[in-house]
DNA sequence: CACGATTGCTATACTATATAGCAGTTTAGC
DNA sequence: GCTAAACTGCTATATAGTATAGCAATCGTG
């Protein structure tokens, strides 16, 4: 006979739901991601280098809410990998933009999050859906674009 | 002239945007148990363990997503600081259970939680307030508890 | 022009999480 | 009952993510 049935007491919280979807989709996506050889941080930041090409490491970092230390390694990386590359704009700051072998990257990394997304809002009810988008930039408090 | 504002192209996607709501989430909880030199990993282990006295340490383990490894220092700083005490159930199980400074300190812990969940909900606008949880648990893949 | 703010960087540290393997123990199948 | 499989706690170790402090060079503004 199995003991009885655990139950986990912070089922009601939302933050603790949050946290632990979050950590949930974040492993599932990293899993995806895997077979480029990307985790989701790469794919952030080709994205949004594609969005806004010549943004500076330090502008970059500000948007992904990176701090400027942990940019160096990480933009080193991605350079090392030949994704990107970076431009002198003036003497302190690095521009960034994308190489012709980082835009074909992100073709593919761009059909794996997308992948992901779907299959994370196909398990939210279909009346709920339009829902979802709204409380997470709520509960994120970043209501204002 | 303050340069062109930079969009972030990733905020209509849920899977991004859920993970800045929860680190942005956690951090804010994490500062808040900071005064009582808490962890949220901390708080979520002292209300399993109160919800299931005499939880053994790897079905605490399970329910909270910690591995078998990692349970070793987490547990063994608890019980340290005198909050936790483990009882061996039989000889290789050790059960799990509150000590009364444990609880005591539970009753201050939980304040602070709801103070933060309190937070985290008043942030969505009243209408979508209720599917909060509903939409959370969802995208946990967690419908059944 | 001078001063304060910014940028990229090094060094460092801490938290969280992950894997591999081990010894002892319990459970389940035969 | 006995053996094989599964489980438990543990050590050791590795990686990812995040955080702080401080530095030198540079830029923008008053």
């Amino acid at each position: 006979m199995p003991r009885a049935r655990i139950k986990d007491p912070l089922l009601k919280l939302p933050g603790y739901v949050l946290r632990r979807a979050s950590a949930a989709a974040l492993a599932e996506l990293n899993q995806r991601l895997a077979r480029l050889d990307l985790r989701h941080a790469d794919v952030a930041m080709l994205m949004l280098i594609e969005s806004s090409p010549g943004i500076t490491q330090s502008q970059a970092g500000h948007v992904l809410a990176i701090q400027r230390a942990n940019m160096v390694p990480f933009v080193a990386r991605l350079e090392g990998r030949g994704v990107l590359q970076r431009r002198q704009v003036d003497r302190r700051s690095q521009a960034l933009d994308l190489t012709r072998r980082g835009r074909m990257l992100l073709v593919r990394a761009r059909r794996v999050v997308a992948a992901h997304e779907a299959a994370l809002l196909k398990r939210v009810p279909d009346r709920l859906r339009p829902m979802v988008l709204p409380i997470l930039m709520a509960l994120w408090n970043r209501d204002r674009p």
